[in-house]
RNA sequence: GGGGGCGUGGCGGAACGGCAAACGCUAAAGGCUUAAAACCUUUUGUCCCCUCGGGGACUUGCAGGUUCGAAUCCUGCCGCCCCUACCA
């Protein structure tokens, strides 16, 4: 390891003790100051943060220190995201309870962001786990019951066979779980559930209000809402004028298209449609086969549909033809009616199936190249189609949907794909659902007072046998709130996705213990201004939080409707072609860093680079680079100490030519680091920029001699290169600049300095030099005056020597004059 | 199948439709050193010419188009990545 780095050890433990002990990130709300809500999403105390989970901090921490020089009033908090499984797994896996391995993880990831010196306010920490956390939490569960928000049903879930828990249809991916990749089983039991399909409308239309978010979490949230509008009527069993099959469909105006219809072979009407013994046998049979297929294999592509064809027939409405009636494993239960009309001609799913069974297929819609062999799924006139015929789809759909309003037939609908939010999780680490089960009264919930139900500290912890919390007999046996008799407790707990879902309004005002948060506090500092997590959550924590916050304001508690006014996804850090994770061994851990080159490196070199939104390579000779740009201004800045400390603070009014370029090089630095970080977030080319300044600034100092002629004009440039450089560096590296600042002689905090603005006098050009481009191609250049005249302009660029040449024996056609910029000569033999 | 994104030197990456390759890394040569590290200087897209000052051609996945001018806009391919998926 080499010795000769600055003394970043030292610095840095210094400025961590000072912020700590002056409180300098401590804030209040003050009406007076403009507010900035800066927030990283807080982590589940997992172990030890690596350089993989360090970029989302140095983000955060850049933004909220830049915040601060504008002036802003920051709330900056942090806290940790405490239930979840892994606690679990780790005392089942080596006998230490979960409470006692989550706080020691949260002691050990503290302490690692005290030393990374991440500007939070960390008076106001939470962690989810502790009782006067989820108190609040279970209170609203409460007063959702009571609106129907929350409620229980037995139902077919997703279950994980290995967390032996409920999974949130969120929460699966490709049939796997979220977190151990198990393959999820479905299982029908009683579960609690959110409605967060009450608000499916809503959320989607918010996603068109919210700009400050990328346009591909939007497109990703308003996918999984995934609505669809189209019509829903009866189709009626032939011969059977008890019975009527609901159908949904997108496509009313293919009404006349429909060759079959299709029932979800668990459809509760297939019972009574199916009398015949014969028939039921082979219906059970179908079911079977059905219900062992895996939900992967059930999702895999191209998967042949398999269909029974039942022995009745439906009618259709529009032009009262019997069509034969299926059974199929491509309709689902789980969505619209569980019933579809089938209409090969315009469907691709029908057409498949259809062509597999032999059934008929008509065309309602003219090809407009002509019949393909295909499904054609476009618009196009109707044909075949009866009153429809000649129509557009647009209207045609309108026609068809109002032909079964006008006939009570049916009704026009809106369908989502959104599930409701499942909650129950049959675990131990995690919030208990405060209800209880009385014999007399039945499901009763816990009464306000008794609040929190909190959760018991002695368990057995298997990871095997349903709820750990059910095997707790002191837990369990309760007093019914309602009438005072015996009552058996829910087991279940919450969802750890519910406490990260209002853990933003939590932090304004974290010791509040009348309520989940006081009122003016919230409505001061929310929305969260700047929200910055990873893309694994864009439709998981981004879509629950914002239910949650819509239920909080329809509950009458906070006035937004929306938490989180802008969001930025940080893209991950790879290492070795993977994500940087502990269980793929592939990490470099931030005390590993921190310790060999500082924290303020670390951070600098994951801002510098890559952008943040795109993955980040980690990069052993990166970091080298990093840190020798700051010993660099390190060396420059403790070489020039007294220089610059017997400096004038202002410079000189009228500078020679070399200092007024460099001043020039100054203002515009500071004009391309304001510009980099408030638009687009570019931090890397705001350090790129800030390198080029220190460049710059040793090029000046080597140029010009100590002592020479103009002494005192060139300590005051590097005198306020220097300061610029400190200040703008600042936000990303803030212990050497705290230090170096403090080293030249001042006593306030850089983040007590106003941001740098650019000087308008000093960014004022004279001359530009302006490119001569012959046909597209560059062949000289000229230096003229600001805004010369484009006449004149044009009189040199055809006059100069380099150009000449290019243009003799042409004729010039003509010649396009882009003032301060570029002249093109367009010529022809 | 649907949706979104991306494609620029040896590498990470820069470029309001206007000088492609900023900044950094790597590599090479030189300086300082007894020596190494560190540090400093120079070079570093490809090819060609050269009087050694420089000059020229080509180059942003491929093929077209729009434009005085395209890495950037449009169309069609090729490749990669992410999300989503019998959603009727």
């Amino acid at each position: 390891m080499s010795t000769d780095r600055y003394p970043f050890r030292e610095i840095e433990a210094k400025w961590q003790g000072i912020w700590e002990e002056t409180k300098q990130f401590q804030v209040h709300e003050d009406p007076k100051r403009p507010k900035f809500y800066c927030l990283e999403m807080f982590p589940y105390p997992s172990g030890r943060i690596h350089m993989g989970h360090v970029r989302v901090y140095a983000i955060g921490d850049l933004l909220a220190r830049y915040k601060w020089m504008r002036g802003y009033n920051v709330l900056h908090p942090m806290g940790w995201d405490a239930f979840g499984l892994p606690a679990e797994n780790a005392a089942i896996e080596h006998g230490v309870h979960p409470v006692i391995w989550t706080y020691e993880n949260i002691d050990y990831m503290r302490s690692q962001l005290k030393r990374m010196g991440i500007s939070y306010d960390w008076d106001r920490e939470v962690a989810t786990c502790d009782p006067s956390y989820y108190k609040w939490e279970q209170l609203i569960f409460i007063k959702m019951l009571e609106r129907g928000l929350a409620y229980r049903k037995r139902s077919t879930v997703n279950w994980c066979p290995s967390c032996q828990t409920v999974l949130a249809n969120e929460q699966v991916e490709d049939g796997r779980c979220w977190r151990c990749g198990s393959e999820v089983t479905p299982r029908d039991i009683d579960a609690w559930f959110f409605k967060i399909t009450a608000y499916a409308e809503e959320l989607l239309e918010w996603c068109d209000r919210l700009p400050g978010w990328p346009e591909r979490v939007l497109t990703m949230q308003r996918n999984w809402i995934g609505k669809s509008e189209g019509a829903e009527f009866d189709l009626k069993v032939d011969g059977r004028p008890d019975l009527s099959i609901r159908v949904f469909t997108t496509r009313p105006d293919t009404v006349f298209g429909m060759t079959y219809a299709v029932l979800a072979p668990e459809h509760p009407l297939v019972d009574q449609i199916v009398r015949d013994g014969a028939e039921r046998e082979s219906v059970a049979r179908f079911r079977a086969e059905v219900s062992r297929q895996s939900e992967i294999e059930r999702t895999a592509a191209d998967r042949p549909k398999r269909g029974l064809r039942l022995g009745a027939k439906v009618v259709n409405p529009f032009n009262n033809q019997p069509v034969p009636l299926f059974i199929a494993d491509y309709v689902l239960m789980g969505y619209g009616t569980g019933a579809i009309m089938a209409v090969p001609g315009e469907d691709e799913r029908d057409w498949e199936f259809a062509e597999q069974h032999g059934l008929p297929i008509i065309e309602t819609v003219k090809r407009p190249d002509g019949w393909t062999g295909k499904a054609y799924t476009g618009d196009g006139v109707k044909i075949n189609s009866g009153f429809l015929d000649g129509l557009p789809m647009t209207e045609a759909k309108r026609r068809a949907t109002d032909w079964l309003v006008s006939r009570g037939l049916g009704t026009a609908k809106v369908n989502y794909r959104l599930r409701d939010w499942g909650i129950s999780r049959q675990r131990y680490w995690g919030a208990p659902i405060p209800v209880l089960y009385c014999e007399k009264d039945g499901m009763v919930p816990e009464a306000e007072k008794n609040l929190p139900v909190a959760l018991p500290r002695d368990v057995q912890l298997s990871g095997k046998g349903g709820s750990p919390l059910a095997s707790v007999a002191s837990f369990v046996n309760a007093t019914c709130p309602k009438c005072g008799g015996p009552a058996k407790r829910e087991t279940d707990t919450m969802d750890t996705f519910v406490e990260s879902s209002w853990y933003f309004l939590r932090y304004c005002s974290p010791r509040y213990d009348t309520g989940m948060f006081e009122e003016n506090a919230a409505a001061y500092w929310m929305p969260v201004d700047q929200y910055i997590g990873g893309i694994e959550h864009a439709v998981l924590h981004l879509l629950y939080a914002r239910f949650y916050t819509k239920v909080l304001r329809d509950l009458g508690l906070t006035k937004i409707d929306e938490p989180f006014m802008a969001l930025l996804s940080q893209g991950m850090v790879i290492k070795d072609g993977a994500k940087m994770s502990k269980s793929k061994g592939n990490v470099v851990s931030d005390d590993y860093v921190r310790e060999k080159y500082g924290a303020d490196t670390g951070r600098l070199f994951e801002l510098f680079a890559a952008p943040p939104e795109k993955d980040l390579e980690w990069n052993d000779q990166g970091i080298e680079g990093a840190s020798r740009f700051l010993n660099r201004v390190w060396r420059f800045v403790i070489a020039h100490l007294e220089e610059i400390k017997a400096a004038p603070d202002k410079v000189p009014s009228s500078l020679s030519e070399p200092g007024r370029a460099f001043r020039r090089t100054i203002h515009e630095t500071i004009q391309r680091v304001t510009e980099d970080i408030e638009r687009e977030f570019h931090f890397n080319t705001a350090i790129a920029a800030i390198m080029e300044l220190v460049n710059a600034l040793q090029t000046f100092e080597s140029a010009n001699a100590e002592g020479g002629p103009a002494a005192s004009e060139r300590a005051a440039l590097i005198r306020e290169a220097v300061e610029t450089t400190l200040h703008l560096l600042g936000p990303f590296c803030p212990h050497v600049t705290e230090e170096l600042w403090s080293q030249l002689g001042h006593r306030e905090s850089v983040f007590k300095q106003r941001w740098p603005v650019a000087d308008p006098a000093a960014l004022q050009k004279t001359e530009v030099t302006v490119v001569v481009q012959v046909d597209g191609k560059v062949r000289g250049r000229l230096v003229v005056d600001v805004d010369a005249a484009e006449d004149r302009v044009r009189q040199l660029a055809l006059g100069d020597d380099k150009v000449r040449p290019w243009v003799e024996r042409r004729r010039v056609e003509k010649v396009v004059v882009v003032p301060n910029r570029l002249v093109n000569i367009v010529t022809r033999a």
